[in-house]
DNA sequence: TTGACGCATTCCGATATAGGAATATGATGC
DNA sequence: GCATCATATTCCTATATCGGAATGCGTCAA
């Protein structure tokens, strides 16, 4: 088996610095792709690829206007990854991070530090 | 050019599924190697490869204990993650979230709802 | 030492990526 | 129709993945 597609998920198309590129771009508002192109500096093909795979994961949304095909932000495919990574916020919040594991002294809320294994 | 590697940074790292069920596991505490494998139910070095590409990022870190060798969660190298997505909440935690673009709706604050959909 | 255990690494194959170049598609205007 | 603009797609190469099988290596026990 070979890496999963880009395509697979937010996870993977996100995980091209580019694609968050374009979407930060989008969270300003809706633009046509020779917008994009002209902000990113990148070859037009390359930015429709990317758009592609956005695309396929729902992660934007097309309308067609005239000639130009206008990109909107659709961030909800962005919720898993949201929602997977907030709980570990917990772990650089706290200024233990170095303690035996973080996420467990934060489920007895505050408890003194001794240690204690699994 | 290829992809980026995995070990490129977090993004890439945690795209993986297996990847993101070994930190949820060390979450829970730290964790000898045949632990995640018994518990993934994936073959040995499967999850000491996963491993590998962990520690490069900074996720994990270990620690020899005899002729075992702990794993243990360092989730500072997520934070990247979380600041990048956490913006976006507000997208889909309002209800027009297929209007125009939504977060420059929330720059005028509440303005009107269709629902639609493709 | 010998053997067993715990884990990491290497070799292999199949897959699919990002980017560049060139080309195709589609809508608009004349 | 024809030229042009806006965008998408195809072809290409280099690279790096995930997984399996086999093997290497360090540690402990007898």
């Amino acid at each position: 088996m070979a890496r999963a597609a880009t395509t697979a998920d937010a996870f993977n198309a996100v995980a091209e610095p580019r694609r968050r590129e374009i979407l930060d771009l989008l969270a300003g508002g809706e633009r046509p792709v020779n917008d994009l192109v002209a902000l990113l500096g990148l070859a037009q093909p390359l930015v429709s690829k990317h758009l592609r795979v956005l695309r396929e994961v729902g992660l934007v949304d097309v309308r067609g206007d005239g000639r130009q095909r206008v990109y909107r932000l659709n961030a909800a495919p962005l919720k898993p990854i949201y929602d997977w990574v907030r709980p570990y916020e917990q772990a650089w919040s706290q200024r233990f991070s170095q303690l035996d594991t973080v996420l467990e002294e934060l489920k007895t809320e505050e408890d003194g530090e001794n240690g204690r294994d699994e």
